[in-house]
DNA sequence: TATTATTTATAGATAAAATCTATAAATTGT
DNA sequence: ACAATTTATAGATTTTATCTATAAATAATA
């Protein structure tokens, strides 16, 4: 059995006639004859009794209508659905972001996005950078904001955000008092630095072996918000992100320090499995992300314009 | 889009793989390929994205999931429905039965029917045999029980009831404390008679024209009934079935006399429709039938063993 | 009752499609 | 880097859906 045989079947059983059912699936009738022939064989009922000058429904015919009408309702609603790219209630996606992105820099676009995709459900994995990629890699998230550089064949980025990472200091710090410092001294005092799986940590490392000096790490961890707290409190000094440590420094609670002849900083952009396909209540949430940073033309010259 | 496209993809949203999906639908693993392509073209939507071990469903993937679950499900639903020729609820089917049909021979059997298929709705259209002959040939009825012989090229019949008519008097009238009468004498009195246009009428018409003699009519009706009644009063004598009139006969209100050397009788059988096709409920009745009262060997020659 | 028009069924040819084999391209895991 | 496994593609083959032409049956009309 085929949709095409219930079209033919509906149309013979509305008519009351193969002939006049041929004219309307503009076919000729002994296209019609032969597909409800087939139709009965395969049901093994008869499904009309011929005849008449109209043919009539066997009871197994009035059946078969009952049916076929449900039938062919779904398969309209779903092509209907799938190209006006509606989206059911209860559907949703999975997205990953660092824990600086979902606490800075996307909750007033996820707030207009349950405007534009109230039925949306949306699922946002919060991890370091190199999980996140994991998942795009398979196929558990739809793409990710992440830090940037990350080089991997099957991932590409876009930048949205370049974040600098300061030297920061507990208010009762020394350093606190002065306007700048050196590498040198720097590496003198007790740092907190990330977890040397973070991108963050790598770029540190990097400045550091260019200047040629090793610095005096006291701890690592994973977490930027709970390395602003022990900052704060004078366990040791950190280079942190300007978003994370924005609200102590209006605060008072950290002092940024100038590091003389060295800006560090991070980029933080959206990363996706190379090659792959955006539903459109995706793409309007990462297209929203690019708009309201940066990175909109792109991601559109990258991933092309419609398609 | 065609059955074997939503029985492909969802082999493969199952899965989570074409070649796997491929093994199991027992196809080649291009087929399934091709065949989730031009779904997707169709649709205008990505239903997977590839790349990884494991294919991922999109969103509209995911909605189609959906839909597609359902439609499986109906078809399923249908085929097992028709080929076991359950009845679904409300289904039912419509036949044609003359009044001594529906009021002396049928009441036991349709009730018996209940029992044997509680959810058809039947319903019994009565009327003189000429229009539920009409009714068969224009397919609004499945078969009728009718006065016999009924003859039409498009029409088949077996007998199943011998109904004798024999003159029935008034316990009042002369002839009634008599056991016989000549057919001259009958036609001297006033007769009660059918409808010209129904079969009992055209039997008794021919056993006068036979006979050489010309009744004095003084009514013509089409209700058995109201003749009985009108036969009890005095108004005139009848030939009426002996199905009508056994009650008045045993309550003493009617008075049976033979008429010499002439038998008045008509038969009652099913009439169909040639060529028809029974759906199982409806042939169970009919054959319900025939085996309350006599024709079933008839029948099942004429219609053929199974089909 | 014969005739004309209209119906569904059938047979054979044709066009369309689904499926297969073989192979390429890409990706994963060792 | 290599072996194994994945999906995609191209072309051949088989299946099947459809068409044209025609027959058979029926209904309407003269």
């Amino acid at each position: 059995m085929n949709l095409y045989h219930l079209r033919y079947f509906l149309s013979v059983a509305q008519t009351g006639s193969f002939s006049q059912a041929a004219r309307e699936m503009h076919v000729t009738q002994p296209t019609v004859s032969s597909g409800i022939a087939e139709l009965e064989k395969t049901m093994g009922v008869r499904l009309f009794n011929r005849g008449g000058k109209r043919v009539a429904l066997t009871m197994e015919g009035r059946t078969l209508v009952n049916y076929a009408m449900q039938i062919q309702d779904l398969v309209e609603e779903v092509e209907d659905h799938l190209q006006r790219r509606d989206v059911l209630p209860g559907e949703g996606f999975q997205f990953g972001a660092i824990d600086a992105a979902v606490t800075y820099l996307l909750p007033d676009i996820l707030k207009d996005y349950r405007r534009a995709y109230p039925s949306v459900s949306l699922s946002a994995q919060v991890a370091p950078s190199r999980y996140l990629v994991d998942d795009l890699l398979m196929n558990r998230s739809e793409f990710a904001v992440i830090s940037l550089p990350y080089d991997h064949p099957r991932v590409e980025t876009v930048s949205i955000y370049r974040d600098s990472m300061p030297l920061v200091v507990g208010a009762s710090h020394p350093f606190a008092a002065r306007e700048r410092a050196t590498l040198q001294e720097v590496v003198q005092e007790p740092l907190i630095l990330f977890h040397t799986d973070s991108i963050s940590r790598k770029i540190v490392d990097e400045r550091f072996a260019e200047a040629g000096v090793s610095p005096g790490v006291v701890m690592e961890m994973r977490s930027p918000e709970a390395m602003r707290k022990l900052v704060e409190v004078g366990v040791g000094i950190s280079f942190l992100p300007m978003l994370t440590v924005q609200e102590s420094l209006s605060a008072g609670a950290l002092k940024v320090v100038d590091v003389e002849r060295v800006a560090f900083s991070r980029e933080i952009g959206v990363a996706w499995r190379r090659g792959r396909y955006f539903s459109a209540a995706i793409r309007y949430l990462i297209e929203a992300i690019f708009e309201a940073y940066q990175g909109l033309e792109v991601w559109q010259e990258k991933v092309g314009g419609t398609k």
